[in-house]
DNA sequence: AATTGCTACAACCGCAAGTCC
DNA sequence: TGGACTTGCGGTTGTAGCAAT
């Protein structure tokens, strides 16, 4: 059979304005139903990915807020790497997001924070892991902090680290994942509405293609189900 | 002005979970 | 029940833009 070839890289102008209208058509789920007939020569993953961390109506864009910012800091050590449901969390931001964040500006705050609250010995927060059971996990150059250094806990071939805080047991994703969180909400979506308005009147500025675009505009993320 | 290093972020990849038949 | 297919998540990479030298 002839592989159509599949585009890769940066997404266009044209190819945004052509996956809107087509999730504005038949909903955001059904990804490689939208990719085959929408002409897009992505896969449904490629048009998913840039529907949720792109351009989606509800995303806020610009930079964290100092709010924002706190709010990562303390989910993130409660939780690790969980960015999808630290995410939540934080509406209009999405797990990718906050990860590249996380990366680039936090990492290095956590760490002094972590190093400033332990003593120079070698007994981690946790108070069970001594350095030797650390695995190095950098995969770039010299200037990844030892936040890579944290232990990695295993469980059904997913990993994450464990930040010092609470380590909770790791229930599987899906609707284990939403009991879990409904159960022990710890910020409620108001909280952090109150919040945010409080601590700066950041703009919520829609993607781009929706001023280019603005017929399109569905309303408030629900589509057609 | 050219080069190098760093930061920020979009996008890809692999894997596991979920869903459908 | 189990296999194929789809979706979601977290880790990683590529690169554009900017600052420092």
């Amino acid at each position: 059979m002839v592989q159509e070839e599949i585009r890769k890289g940066p997404w266009t102008e044209h190819e945004d304005v052509q996956l809107v209208f087509y999730v504005n058509l038949f909903g955001d789920r059904r990804w490689d139903f939208i990719a085959k007939v929408s002409g897009l020569k992505r896969t449904g993953k490629s048009c998913r990915l840039r529907w949720v961390n792109y351009l989606h109506p509800g995303l806020k864009r610009g930079k964290m807020t100092t709010h924002e910012e706190r709010l990562v800091l303390e989910l993130h050590s409660k939780w690790g790497n969980r960015w999808s449901r630290i995410a939540r969390k934080l509406p209009g931001r999405t797990d990718n997001e906050i990860k590249n964040y996380w990366r680039t500006h936090l990492r290095k705050k956590a760490q002094e924070r972590k190093q400033a609250m332990s003593p120079p010995s070698s007994i981690s927060n946790s108070g069970v892991l001594a350095p030797s059971s650390w695995i190095s996990r950098s995969s770039t150059s010299s200037n990844n902090p030892p936040m890579d250094l944290m232990p990695v806990m295993e469980t059904k071939g997913r990993s994450f680290y464990d930040t010092g805080g609470d380590l909770e047991i790791f229930a599987p994703k899906g609707k284990k994942d939403k009991e879990v969180e409904e159960s022990e909400k710890v910020y409620s979506m108001d909280d952090i509405w109150k919040d945010i308005d409080l601590s700066e009147n950041c703009q919520t500025i829609t993607s781009p293609i929706w001023n280019y675009c603005p017929d399109l505009l569905v309303d408030d993320g629900r589509r057609g189900e």
